[in-house]
DNA sequence: TTGAAAGCGCTAACAT
DNA sequence: ATGTTAGCGCTTTCAA
């Protein structure tokens, strides 16, 4: 492997020289500067970048904290999107990316900001973390820039995306009113995620500004997974069949929803309006199609990633991104 | 940030025995050590791998090189459970993952094997490449151990994992014809993946067994895209209206090839079957749900993590990889 | 059992 | 415009 002292060798120079000519400083001059190209294309030279970012102190990597790359990427596509996102803006940088899956079912002795830490990343995007993560709180506290995924919690070093959750839950809620339903229970994920609190929260408005009262044993936690939700589901429309719409928090537990109404006979749309949240690919094509509120969850991780490298170069942005939401209407719904 | 350096300063020894202690030699008495571990914890330490790359000159991580990260990835899922594969295996070791995404959209100015070397990863996985990839020549006879994913090149440095395609086919193709059908298409990938050599040559097999003539124009390239095949399968049913069975060479064409039966109102399964090959989740998904060969992609980036790491730690291992698949009835085939 | 010293490949003052 | 020197944090001979 070539390094700087042989072609310092070779073209009769410094390593120095070598590493400015390298490096585009204007001060060296033009013929040893062709002449060190043209050395180091011979040599077929790459940069060690180990060595670079030892001196210099940054590794232009940045580290990627997804939690359950495998469970829930399948049939969720939401990681998957974000990760599309991320690495559309990261390709054009000179950045690359170090994945850390955070794996719960496996003994990771070593902490997340221990990982962090060892390989020199330079900043961190976070995904799917819960908020009482121990380990959220380790890496936020700590100076390393980071962007959160759906926390929104802002600092210095710390910034966020997310949707709007709480007009998205509106907007859903909203639209199953509109359609004539009174009786609206709520499928919600669980209580250890913003996303759950403020959908939560624009369901909440929706029914008061249409002044509709809250029955508390309606809203009910799926945990964000689909056989969770079926399990609850069943229980909830046993117990009390005059609802006649859901709104579920997440596009999977919708599935799952609609499951249980399918084991108890009762007919979506007709007898049963169900909403999700996400507009995963999978809604599209379950039967019925699943009227949903749709993130842009490419442009979540586009933004992540666009936000933490002006945090890097320390380019003021904003550090609290919201993204809109669509309702996409589908045939799961229908008027009452 | 804490170096051994700072440890030695307050446990009043040198930095070697730090290094020595930290590192797990017998050549340390058991009370510095001790105390050493103890000085580490209390000024939260952790080692700077790049430094220690540097000197040992290996880093500990593997690089991905991937194809089409955002493209491809949502609908098809093969590269998610690839990558869950891969994840669920590296996970358990000491190595990292770092991402090479070579979005063909984008200019990159550099090669991928001045992206490895430069990144120092001790080994890679390619997935993704067509056979006549510039830089898979390049990466392959570099000296860095590699592993392909679906293209079958075998060296010292070089391994690969892949499906038994040409099995696949053949039962796939053996499923048809065991249905009754003679009139067989074959909707297969591009000239330049070796997965479609090898499912061209299963389909040939199965036919000859059964003594079917081939017909050279009833096989077709779909580009493993949707609409391709869709557009190519329009054509070829339009001219062909004898061909009662298509063999797809992936999913996602006979998703297209579907759409065409539907658009020029022949009826799946009742006037063609139609089988795939991946069996990606979609696949049930899909009405009528689509019969197919199912390949184990996530054991592909299991077996091909496994193999890079026994590669790297110099154990000896099968060098080349193949997986069984399995044949899943659904109902986009019926009997003639 | 421990330490001194060299060096991995690079950058960055500080000369000259 | 170029070179000298020091040093990033670590491991590893070689001595003691």
């Amino acid at each position: 492997m070539t390094t700087i002292k042989d072609i310092a060798k070779v073209a009769g120079v410094s390593v120095t020289t070598v590493s400015r000519a390298l490096n585009g400083y204007s001060d060296v001059s033009e013929k040893t500067r062709k002449k060190i190209e043209l050395i180091a294309k011979e040599l077929n030279y790459s940069p060690n970048t180990l060595a670079r970012s030892l001196v210099m102190n940054k590794s232009k990597t940045i580290g990627l904290l997804i939690s359950g790359i495998h469970k829930g990427m399948i049939k969720d596509d939401f990681m998957v999107e974000i990760l599309a996102g991320i690495d559309d803006y990261v390709a054009y940088t000179d950045y690359d990316l170090i994945l850390f899956s955070t794996n719960s079912t496996k003994q990771r002795e070593k902490t997340y900001s221990q990982l962090i830490r060892e390989r020199k990343v330079d900043g961190v995007i976070l995904q799917g973390m819960k908020t009482e993560d121990p380990y959220l709180k380790e890496v936020v506290e700590s100076d390393i820039p980071c962007v959160l995924i759906d926390i929104p919690i802002k600092s210095s070093t710390v910034g966020y995306v997310t949707t709007d959750n709480v007009l998205g839950a509106k907007k859903a809620t909203e639209y199953l009113i509109g359609l004539g339903h009174k009786n609206i229970a709520m499928m919600n994920g669980h209580n250890f995620a913003f996303v759950s609190q403020s959908r939560l929260e624009g369901y909440l408005e929706a029914l008061n500004e249409a002044d509709i009262a809250v029955n508390w044993e309606w809203i009910v936690n799926g945990e964000f997974e689909e056989s969770v939700a079926e399990r609850v589901a069943t229980y909830l429309l046993t117990k009390n069949p005059e609802i006649t719409a859901i709104f579920c928090a997440s596009d999977l537990m919708a599935f799952g929803t609609m499951k249980a109404a399918k084991n108890l006979g009762i007919s979506v749309p007709d007898e049963l309006s169900i909403i999700g949240f996400d507009d995963i690919l999978l809604a599209s094509y379950v039967t019925p199609p699943l009227t949903t509120i749709a993130q842009d969850k490419f442009e979540m991780g586009y933004q992540a990633a666009k936000l933490l490298l002006e945090m890097l170069e320390n380019r003021e942005g904003v550090h609290g991104i919201y993204l809109d939401t669509e309702l996409k209407v589908r045939e799961s719904t229908k008027s009452r």
